[in-house]
DNA sequence: AAATTATTGCAAATCATTTGCAATAACGGA
DNA sequence: TCCGTTATTGCAAATGATTTGCAATAATTT
């Protein structure tokens, strides 16, 4: 493993959330000014690979984003105000997979759900609209 | 609404699934030879503004993906073999909902669902490689 | 039917991501 | 430690999906 790779895995652990390649890449460059974006993105497909790294489109925007592949799938909610994306986990996931597969007769391996709203952070801050929009 | 519109939003509608802006370009070329793929785009958007169609990307994949709006939310499953695209509904996702919006403080506006696995036709065919990939 | 406005087709631009390749860095022996 | 082999990098150019500028065309208004 050499430094960049070293450099890349630690900032994806490091700033936590689901960073674009470009996140990233600004992240490290601040430490080694040469870290080109194409050795960012063949650092993330090599610890895809290795399963050390997630890859996900989240349903709303055209961006791949990465994310340290944690062992138990987990759900996010994204904050359409702020963008900031919050990780959840729920059991009432696997009733909604056991329910598909007794209707359709489907194997169901994973699934994702992607909550949208406002975070409370935001909520609490004056000037979210909220409701109609 | 001009005819390439009207094409446009036909094939949408008879179509079914979730096509992409190719998949369509495909289908309406058929019928009107040169209606130009950024006719489709511009279509798309307009639709989607009106109201009419909604665009989204699947977790696993970089192609926006369109759909005639529909009045109520649904949720999908794709089988990762035949990539074919499935709607369900389940009220245990507003279960969900409301068991994040009581933990996180959070307003939820929307949700997406998408569960991945193998269909029951592509089961029941042989040759589907299932559980250990 | 002429004037005004909206929509189209095409080509070129853009954005995110990937690839070819020559230069460089890492590694495993003598 | 030096040398050869192999892997990794930076850059530039290629790719694929989507968008935009613009002149030509079609629709609509008057």
């Amino acid at each position: 493993m050499t430094a960049q790779r070293r450099l890349i895995l630690e900032a994806l652990q490091d700033m936590g959330g689901h960073p674009t390649a470009e996140d990233l890449h600004d992240v490290v460059s601040k430490i080694d000014k040469n870290i080109h974006i194409s050795t960012v993105y063949r650092t993330l497909r090599w610890l895809e690979q290795e399963g050390l790294v997630k890859s996900r489109f989240f349903g709303d925007e055209r961006l791949e984003r990465f994310d340290p592949a944690l062992p138990t799938e987990h759900y996010h909610f994204i904050c359409t105000n702020c963008r900031q994306i919050y990780e959840f986990d729920s059991s009432l996931v696997n009733a909604i997979k056991k329910q598909f597969e007794a209707h359709s007769g489907a194997q169901i391996e994973s699934g994702s759900v992607v909550l949208y709203g406002i975070c409370s952070k935001c909520l609490r801050q004056k000037g979210v609209s909220n409701g109609s929009e």
